[in-house]
DNA sequence: TTCAATAGTTCGATAATCTTGAACTAACGA
DNA sequence: TCGTTAGTTCAAGATTATCGAACTATTGAA
């Protein structure tokens, strides 16, 4: 079928579904390599490479469906970006806040 | 068996599982009720009404693994409050950057 | 002490959700 | 037109959530 994308209108995106998008640790890596980069990035980048392709495509769509990402189809692949001024606007520093705190966990980590 | 309460240091706390606790909506607006209240808060006044006690004792255990809140036995009931200073000394602004984001999303609706 | 009531917990079974491989589509280049 | 690359869709088995029923722990009253 391979319908176009379909991105929520942010009215419609809820707290619950970015939540939900997120509280998985592949779909929180993927947002992160996202939102790290400045151009967008294809989803065989931004996933974890060993996953299958479908589970790749389903995190990508639950993503999609919460309003994080922004995905559009660029000759062969499909490039995504992070919605942060269009959330940033709804829910004032709740990624950033989730992001710094992701950040936070990976210095602790290393250290 | 009821074997008492096992409250994870604050060290194994992880922010996958803080995000998976507060993705479903019925955790999330438990751990509204306990933090804005000023005194811990027993299971049944904290979880909405109608759900079944099982459903309730299973949220407040995936909290509670969460690291998210601290329950004690006191008579008959059990009491939870949120571990806030804790989870604030490792991740900062967290939990108020989510906790806000709700309080936000229920303005825009009353209106 | 014993009995009843209250507040949660545990258990077992059904219902919903995730992960994956296989087959498919869409775009590009030789 | 054919082959390759990048994702999507679908169907099925594997996890995970929800509920009712039975149980435990504590209190207070007879």
């Amino acid at each position: 079928m391979q319908r176009p994308f379909v991105h929520p209108p942010i009215e419609t995106v809820t707290l619950e579904g970015i939540l939900y998008a997120l509280a998985d640790p592949v779909r929180l890596e993927i947002i992160r390599r996202i939102g790290a980069g400045t151009c967008a990035m294809n989803c065989s980048a931004a996933a974890p490479e060993k996953m299958a392709k479908s589970t790749q495509s389903h995190h990508f769509q639950i993503l999609r469906e919460a309003g994080l990402i922004r995905s559009e189809r660029r000759g062969v692949e499909v490039i995504n970006q992070l919605r942060c001024d269009e959330i940033g606007q709804k829910f004032p520093g709740l990624i950033p806040a989730i992001l710094k705190a992701a950040d936070e966990r990976d210095a602790c980590r290393s250290t």
